[in-house]
DNA sequence: TATAAAATTTAGTCTTGCCTAAATTATTTT
DNA sequence: AAAATAATTTAGGCAAGACTAAATTTTATA
């Protein structure tokens, strides 16, 4: 059975929280979700107890995926991702207005449709942000990009993707030129801060971590 | 407030149930919902009591539409509508796969993605079964159209519209090449089981009533 | 017009997914 | 290591929207 709207929230959101190895704790994802830590155990201790289980939980220690899980949060993701891309690519969307309709449209499209999309926009590898699109067969492909927070001076690198869905920052970065694609090299580090100068389309800006830790390079 | 997914349904369907002149009964509305008709009791007196009644209902004697649930009922037919006709245009569907996408999608796309798709298909009048698309403004066109079933001898017209969904009669008529826009001129009438013999593209066919009654006709 | 059949409503229950308040466990601070 | 704070879980509740079984009302039939 396909998994509620709610739950393929859930999952979908474990797997972000989760990509860098740590299991998601209630509390975070409740704040992710807009749902009290209270519901949040409870639907946990629900997912956890499926007959195929879909989290794997222990008290008070987070919970990680099961590979049913990953399953359904990809399954997910993918929709996500290929409709980002074709709601940009056929309607016009800017990429700091698609999130949100995606983020509803996910949870319904049939395995048909994401097929034709899927072939009509050409098997894209990533989504208008840049983040990778899970394959048809549900793997997520290595991600060999670096933060742009762990460059320093005279490295060089173009942007792959940027993270997080905050559109006022996308469209800050937008007016800055920092879209995926885009060729930056870092001019300057200045510790404590941890701010970057960097170079783009010959303009020289200076970046803090809040920014620069979301922004993803492939180094050259 | 949006109504929630079910109530737009249930809109939806007494705004079909009612295009007749006459009230939508509790039993009709449960047959077309697939919902027992205890239920459909239930809602339909939420409904009818609410801030704004959405509903006009007196026990025993079925329902129709307020102007407000009305509107609410057009909202929603838009944009099945347009949905079906965006899917046919841009993702190849055939007319018969698209009614159960746009019975979902419907539901959860945004004002703006309303605009976007109607803006792209140059503001279409019809749909891929040629019925009226109700107007940016929630009007509902006027239908000048005759069912098939209404014509008799060496009367003819063009097809304008298929009603109803059943994706079953829509691949039987595509078969038959009675599509929207076609020719047709009836040749015979049978009394007694009103079975009409008609000719298209040439060729000779004859249709029982439960399909001349479900195909709509411009008169010429 | 009395009865039978069909349609509709009432009453009570269930599931999903959320909430608040209170209790418990874990983590920091002193 | 105790006390304070933070995180998490438990307990109890609520709203939406469906269901079944039983009661009622309407309509059709004899
Ligand atoms: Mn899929
Ligand atoms: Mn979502
Ligand atoms: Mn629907
Ligand atoms: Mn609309």
């Amino acid at each position: 059975m396909k998994p509620s709207t709610s739950i393929q929230d859930y999952l979908k959101r474990i797997y972000e929280l989760t990509e860098n190895g740590s299991p998601a704790s209630t509390n975070d994802l409740a704040r992710e979700l807009n749902i009290k830590p209270a519901s949040v155990t409870g639907m946990i201790q629900k997912l956890a107890s499926e007959k195929p289980a879909l989290l794997e939980y222990q008290k008070h220690q987070g919970v990680t995926l099961t590979s049913a899980g990953k399953k359904a949060a990809l399954e997910v993701i993918r929709h996500h991702r290929l409709l980002e891309t074709w709601l940009v690519q056929t309607l016009g969307y800017s990429w700091d207005e698609v999130h949100e309709e995606a983020e509803r449209l996910e949870h319904v499209i049939s395995e048909d449709f994401e097929r034709r999309i899927a072939a009509a926009l050409g098997h894209p590898l990533r989504d208008p942000h840049g983040e990778l699109i899970p394959t048809a067969d549900l793997k997520m492909p290595l991600d060999d990009s670096t933060p742009l927070s762990a460059l320093r001076k005279n490295q060089s690198g173009k942007i792959l993707s940027i993270k997080g869905a905050d559109a006022d920052l996308l469209r800050h970065l937008d007016g800055l030129g920092l879209t995926p694609n885009t060729m930056i090299e870092v001019t300057d580090y200045s510790p404590f801060d941890h701010n970057l100068s960097i170079k783009v389309n010959k303009k020289n800006i200076v970046l803090g971590l809040s920014i620069t830790s979301k922004i993803f390079i492939e180094e050259s």
